[in-house]
DNA sequence: CGTACTTTTGAATCGCATCAAATCTGGTGG
DNA sequence: CCACCAGATTTGATGCGATTCAAAAGTACG
């Protein structure tokens, strides 16, 4: 058992940005929702009647090829699934847990609905989109850079304040964001603190020049 | 010369689909701008005064370390800079030019009241993000896959319709946009061909099975 | 016709992924 | 308290695949 801690429906998911943000009235018709390993959320073709925010676990958002072959448009962890699927009347993907998961989910229309008539919400939302949207320009510059090294460095100066960043992930998952391997990870930060490169003390990470 | 059609204010970047959801009150307001290739549009704390939209060329967002390296956090096209900096009272960054580039320039308060009063525009630009953010998603899903073939395929799946795209960007750019060289993008091609994975037709991409 | 750009192919190299395995770590239960 | 286990961390050896450099052929445009 990884925690005892209860998941009722009220007080869940409390601790994520996006709850507090979000009128009481909403967030009062949020129902919580168990997957199992690998069950679907919801499959292309599919009325969009609730929006789905994860809470525990991962949910992706995949599409099919004719083989069997999947192709994930987004992971999502702590945060919701295909916004962008507001403003649709039917899903174009599918959704399934790929771990035991968690999930609140709202009803389209009344989120649609506080959306459009508490102004505090919108604009908080606004907001959490925006800062979304400009980390994940920065990562798809980073990732668009070929050399290991490369994108550390990156990964410092962007996310990091005056060269400085502190991991707030096991460098397993930091690698996994950088889209290399946890081995040439752990190889690249060597080399680069050998060469002088980068100052690294637990997770206290510090450019150098 | 690349074009010889004005760019004068009015009627400039009206094929945008940002323009075409701003009110007219807010579009009136747009100052046409130019900027020689490597001049600076804004700098790091500077004051957030304007809002910039690039209507050709293109800007890019920079972050600098001491020993000159830089850090690129976006490039713009086509589309607003920073607009995440809505919400901040001094730039995090630099934009600078990689191009000679037109831009617009909106007043920052007025871009704000807009956004408040008119609750057309407000709905257009939400919209207008969460397809942003979609997209972004799935780019950086893609990034992370490590052949070349996968990105492709990936790429097919993700932007195309029933397994089919018809691209909208000559091959280079779009081999800039899949992170790879665009002479590895025109082997992986010829590869796929031969191997009956994909069926290429001028500009229409078919994956196959 | 010439210039600038994209598209295409070739050969050599380098870096990362991969597979394998040892060590370290925090947390569990005996 | 210690044995134990699952996971993260670290190092090693090898091969593949993408980058890199180089150059030719094709294409759009003035």
């Amino acid at each position: 058992m990884k925690k005892a801690i209860g998941v009722g429906v009220s007080g869940s998911g409390a601790d994520l940005p996006w709850m507090r943000l979000m009128p009481p009235s909403l967030r009062e018709l949020a129902k919580a929702r168990h997957f199992a390993a690998h069950h679907a959320v919801f499959q292309t073709g599919n009325p969009v009647c609730s929006i789905y925010l994860v809470v525990t676990g991962e949910v992706r958002l995949v599409r099919f090829s004719r083989n069997g072959g999947e192709v994930i448009l987004q992971r999502s962890r702590q945060g919701f699934v295909a916004e962008a699927s507001l403003d649709s009347q039917l899903y174009h993907c599918t959704a399934v847990a790929s771990e035991p998961s968690d999930l609140l989910e709202f009803p389209a229309d009344a989120f649609r609905t506080a959306l459009h008539d508490s102004s505090d919400f919108r604009a908080a939302w606004l907001l959490q989109l925006s800062q979304e949207l400009r980390k994940l320009r920065a990562q798809c510059e980073r990732l668009s850079l070929h050399r290991a090294a490369d994108r550390i460095a990156h990964y410092i100066h962007a996310e990091g304040v005056d060269g400085c960043v502190t991991l707030q992930q096991p460098r397993k998952a930091w690698a996994a964001e950088l889209g290399l391997t946890h081995e040439s990870l752990y190889r690249t930060l060597r080399r680069m603190q050998d060469e002088g490169l980068i100052h690294i003390n637990g997770n206290l990470l510090r450019a150098l020049g």
